[in-house]
DNA sequence: CCTCAAGGTCAAT
DNA sequence: ATTGACCTTGAGG
């Protein structure tokens, strides 16, 4: 990581300037290459590295997210510093997930084993030349070189190979590369909550942001929304942008192979809960990720002020006045932040976790509305969601008092989800304001 | 062989 | 608890 041996660019016949052009784009440092897609230095790289892996949420120390970051005081505000990360292109993507504690190193790919023949557990062997990296397992019929018995190395999980792929007279156990037998696998349920949760986030930025188009595309930040992107919340727009939020979720259930296994009732009923919690779920998760508590941030872009001494979102409008949102909204909004933002704070929710939480409350609360032929398409995607998130909560003393307090998520979320409905209700009924008819039938409906 | 860019470790703070 | 120098590793040339 630590090597310099950049090649001069020659611009016009000349060198670049190479005092500026080897400079980290983060800090102005001595850059040491490219790390996560963006030139940088390597303490930027570690702590772009560590901030996404352990999924830190940091605030402003001045509050205006504008501090200045430079080589003697990168380390005073880490909230612009990950910011300035971003947006000089690091990518979250390219941070792995982290490692199992138990893990140990298997040296088990074909630089590794070259690397490192005295540690290897598992030796390299010819196969067909479609299968990239292959090896083979520890066998006893194997004619492979000897494999070293260290007790420090562990033999990795064998997955079975096609039998096409190798000689018939042997039976061949191939191992996984390396990116899957040795880092946490990534389950294909969390695969595609993930992809699905990042093109989201770029649709959001597609629909409300009002920036430049290059940094509208490509679904490369997992929160929609920049400090400079949110604007106070105005309730006219927010009603007229709800079809399109009713649009992502149901582009979000689509993307469920299971989804289209179940009958056109439970689809329904599936979609109603899914609006329902994803409506609940999603701005605190924005809110999370933007840092500023005392904004509570919609999925349009819009904020309300949770400061009882700020107005900004609550101010009157034609539609609504600003007694009736303070009267619809704020005990909403004063459980949210209590009952689901906090906690999501405090226990530093990561992306996969969240992703994983809102598969969980999406697929649990739909449960008692599906129908018995399709109880056992939903209790199969929800043991798969249950495994991912277990898979991705890090491994320690804590994992399971983690893992708990994911799940204790799930009963805030559904009481405030049945709050809202009653409120909305309340708002229908005395006609407070008028709600969007395809909203207001998923909220009729019994929940 | 080499380089590059990942992740891990650990003393210093 | 966080930082960052230093290390090892895997992939690819």
């Amino acid at each position: 990581m630590d090597t310099v041996d950049v090649k001069p660019i020659i611009v016009d016949g000349l060198p670049f300037d190479p005092l500026r052009q080897y400079q980290c784009k983060v800090c102005s440092a001595h850059a040491t290459g490219f790390h996560f897609d963006a030139q940088s230095c390597s303490a930027c790289a570690a702590f772009f590295r560590r901030t996404v892996a352990l999924g830190k949420v940091f605030r402003c120390q001045n509050g205006d997210n504008k501090c200045e970051i430079v080589y003697t005081e990168r380390n005073l505000c880490r909230k612009c510093r990950f910011d300035k990360c971003l947006l000089i292109g690091m990518k979250k993507e390219s941070v792995r997930p982290k490692k199992t504690v138990n893990a140990v190193r298997a040296y088990c790919t074909t630089s590794g084993l070259k690397r490192n023949k005295r540690f290897a557990t598992v030796s390299v062997i010819n196969m067909a030349p479609s299968i990239k990296s292959p090896l083979s397992a520890p066998s006893s019929q194997s004619t492979s070189e000897p494999v070293s018995e260290s007790e420090e190395c562990q033999s990795v999980q064998p997955i079975v190979a096609p039998s096409s792929s190798t000689s018939p007279t042997r039976s061949v156990v191939e191992y996984a590369p390396m990116s899957h037998a040795f880092y946490r696998p990534a389950p294909s349920t969390l695969k595609l909550l993930i992809e699905e949760e990042m093109r989201i986030s770029e649709r959001r930025r597609i629909l409300f942001c009002e920036r430049p188009v290059g940094s509208l595309l490509g679904a490369s930040n997992s929160c929609p929304f920049m400090q400079a992107d949110i604007k106070p919340l105005c309730f006219r727009s927010f009603r007229k942008s709800i079809r399109t939020h009713i649009l992502l979720i149901y582009e979000w259930l689509r993307a469920w192979p299971e989804y289209s296994m179940l009958g056109n009732n439970d689809q329904i009923a599936l979609l109603r809960k899914c609006v329902l919690y994803h409506t609940v779920l999603d701005p605190c998760f924005i809110t999370m990720q933007l840092g500023d508590m005392s904004k509570f941030v919609m999925p349009n872009g819009g904020y309300v002020s949770t400061r009882e001494d700020c107005d900004d979102g609550w101010q009157d409008e034609k539609e609504i006045s600003r007694e009736s949102k303070k009267m619809i909204y704020w005990p909403l909004l004063d459980g949210l932040m209590s009952t689901i933002v906090q906690p999501m704070i405090d226990m530093a929710i990561t992306f996969e976790e969240f992703v994983a939480l809102k598969a969980l409350v999406s697929f649990q609360g739909t449960m008692c509305d599906i129908s018995d032929d399709g109880r056992p398409i939903m209790k199969h995607t929800l043991d798969a969601i249950c495994r991912s998130l277990h898979e991705i909560v890090p491994d320690g003393d804590k994992k399971a008092m983690r893992f708990g307090n994911i799940v204790l998520l799930l009963s805030p979320v559904f009481d405030t989800a049945l709050n809202f409905v009653e409120s909305h209700h309340k708002v229908h009924f005395f006609d407070l304001w008028h709600l969007d008819s395809l909203l207001l039938q998923f909220l009729k409906n019994k929940v």
